[in-house]
DNA sequence: ATGATAAAATAGCATTCGTTATATAACATA
DNA sequence: TATGTTATATAACGAATGCTATTTTATCAT
């Protein structure tokens, strides 16, 4: 009967997921896509009702990188200096993909590291069994960490600094440090 | 002879300004800013050989408006957190600045914050006299407390986080106490 | 008043974008 | 092989953008 799919959904996604890595979101259009696939607009618009639901797609498949990126084991010494390294990291490979996810204007994004997060609880758990804080204090202590790692990546993303992992490691690393230290 | 000019270059800037602070950069085009100014775009063109130049002139206007938000008495004391505090009033209060001079990539952007600030030096000087730590140190200290102040201006720009001038105040005091007491 | 001159309005061009109408081609089934 | 179905190509529409050619209008020295 009909004729057989030469574009599916997938290598579509995938080659808008490779433009937004590359150049970032607002250099992805109809037209490039379609130079990337070798085929004209049509198999897009044949697969994706508009542009913003192959966007959206495209999301889920960054939001997976993410992801996979911060798949750390919980039960291990020093997560927190190991979830923030992964954090930075994952800013330092794929900065347009960081800035989509936590450097444009919120909407429904806040779930990616806040308080609703799935692993929010975990990590609060299982920074306690190395500081013995209480919860509270422990999710101060967190929020701080936190903040202080997004400021890297950051920085790390729009290139504003330029640090090797090693050099991360050790400003990371010794401000965590001084950070519990130093509480009253 | 000729006829008066109506339209400054000036009051064409700022109706610019304007747009940028409330809409970001992306919804300044010549239509939008004619529509602003009751005029058509002749004038813009007029005075501007190009959108891009009036844009320089726009980013002009936003620094000036950054440096005088940042204008602090360094001999003051608590300078680090009056400045800390300056600079994410300035994100709260102008976010699509805010997300224009730092949270883009950078090519010519860095000297605003980093060694070839002309004020680098001189709060670096002002915070070694409560300290009391050697330059180097009081450098390394600058930049963490720099680091952490950065990522909460961030998420304030971005909408991300919401907190009060109280809550940022009340942040921000004890972190940097915590760094500079827990130095090893 | 009038004419020279420059500012501003009008209208349009060229480009880029998302999207779609139409035509063509490939393939499974009869 | 013929037919129906559908994926793809071609070409174009309509809107938004930067910019400009042309016309209109206001000012001021004469």
């Amino acid at each position: 009967m009909p004729k057989k799919k030469k574009f599916q959904k997938e290598e579509i996604v995938d080659a808008a997921y490779e433009i937004v890595k590359m150049h970032g979101l607002n250099q992805l259009n109809a037209r490039r896509l379609a130079k990337k696939l070798n085929c004209s607009v049509q198999p897009i618009f044949h697969n994706f009702k508009t542009m913003e639901d192959l966007i959206k797609e495209v999301h889920v498949k960054i939001y997976q990188t993410y992801v996979s990126y911060m798949s750390i084991n919980l039960d291990d010494e020093k997560v927190y200096k190991k979830i923030g390294m992964s954090y930075i990291q994952f800013a330092k490979d794929f900065p347009e993909f960081f800035k989509i996810l936590f450097m444009q204007q919120t909407n429904q994004k806040v779930e990616y590291f806040m308080r609703t997060d799935t692993m929010y609880d975990q990590i609060i758990q299982a920074g306690q069994k190395m500081t013995h804080l209480s919860y509270e204090e422990q999710e101060k202590f967190h929020i701080k960490v936190w903040i202080f790692t997004h400021g890297i990546a950051c920085l790390v993303a729009t290139n504003t600094v330029q640090l090797s992992e090693q050099e991360i490691a050790d400003l990371l690393g010794t401000t965590v440090m001084e950070m519990m230290l130093g509480r009253k």
